[in-house]
DNA sequence: GTTCCGGATCTGCGGACGCT
DNA sequence: AGCGTCCGCAGATCCGGAAC
């Protein structure tokens, strides 16, 4: 026998109120309708049921015996329906999902992320590196930290860092490098972005260099260009703000004092609807303030930016 | 406190249209 | 062809007020 489809969810929500709280007035209140409509909801689920649910007496109602074994089944299910809402809600709030470029996300997020889980100590933190798409609005994120203008549409966005390069190298080759740079030594492997390299030899005033032919390898992600460069394997083109801690501590170099920056920048970005949402906004607070710092910190590395033409789309 | 009534507002559905 | 979006319309839903 096919089960008859079920009434308006709305005629038995009015019904699970009214029967849990014995009044047609009292559920309109918790339901934030008036008492009509709950009258007419149940009216239109008794005509449809083909039952009288309630005896409507002077100044209460009660439930008839049928209502009385229904009411058992719909108290129980809507009691399920909002632990389960309420479960969904919690996990939601406890967990914040962070979408950023593998470089960002490695070299630059994954060491100070310590400093916000103990700011926020009930809130877990998911960082996803995968690699990014064109379409940030179609990702599933709370915030994403990524390169570019700022521009997405729908999305809230708040500059973190500016885009800057300068090539970075080992101490041991620092002399060589920085002759290899100006023209008066042998080339030297370069690694990382040609755009980049192009920009930043255009900056020095060295538009003749054979970018492509002087390309020892193509990683496409700055860290690893970073780490080649550590081991002594070429000059590796990289964001100085995110590579600070092995500049500080002498692992990387910089042969010339030349940083340059293309106007592009890296951001804080978010579906605007989240802007009011609590861990949100303790999270755009914290990384402003971090970046601002490491900004500050960096400004003895970066005396010496030159803002070049960004390259032209493709 | 509940029901009834008239009027206002909202919702859902089907068709048209555009995009992939 | 399939899917999503927009728009107009009919019916559903709700409200305020009055009566019981």
């Amino acid at each position: 026998m096919p089960s008859p489809s079920l009434p308006p969810l709305s005629g038995l929500r009015a019904f699970e109120a009214a029967a849990r709280l014995g009044s047609f007035a009292r559920a309109a209140a918790e339901l934030n309708m008036t008492p009509a409509a709950v009258s007419y909801q149940i009216k239109q689920l008794e005509a449809r049921l083909g039952v009288v649910l309630f005896r409507r007496l002077a100044r209460r109602v009660e439930l008839t015996t049928s209502g009385d074994a229904l009411a058992p089944a719909i108290l129980g299910a809507f009691a399920t329906m909002r632990s389960a809402i309420a479960q969904t809600v919690e996990r939601t709030q406890d967990e914040l999902s962070i979408t950023t470029l593998p470089t960002v996300g490695a070299a630059w997020l994954a060491p100070k992320l310590g400093r916000f889980r103990a700011r926020m100590p009930a809130l877990r933190v998911r960082l996803d590196m995968s690699v990014p798409t064109a379409d940030l609005g179609a990702l599933d994120f709370d915030v994403a930290v990524r390169s570019g203008r700022g521009d997405w549409p729908g999305l809230q966005s708040h500059l973190l860092v500016p885009n800057l390069f300068t090539p970075v190298c080992s101490p041991d080759l620092l002399a060589e490098a920085g002759r290899c740079l100006r023209g008066d030594g042998p080339m030297l492997p370069l690694l990382g972005r040609p755009n980049w390299w192009r920009l930043w030899f255009g900056a020095l005033g060295r538009r003749d260099v054979d970018v492509d032919g002087a390309i020892g390898a193509l990683f496409g992600l700055e860290h690893l260009d970073a780490a080649a460069a550590m081991a002594g394997h070429g000059i590796a083109i990289v964001s100085p703000v995110f590579f600070q801690r092995e500049l500080l501590a002498g692992r990387l170099v910089m042969p010339v004092g030349l940083v340059a920056a293309d106007g592009r920048g890296y951001w804080l970005a978010y579906p605007r609807t989240q802007a009011t949402s609590k861990k949100v906004r303790a999270f755009r607070q914290w990384i402003v303030d971090e970046a601002a710092a490491d900004l500050h910190a960096a400004r003895e590395l970066l005396a010496h930016i030159v803002e070049v033409a960004p390259a032209p789309a493709a």
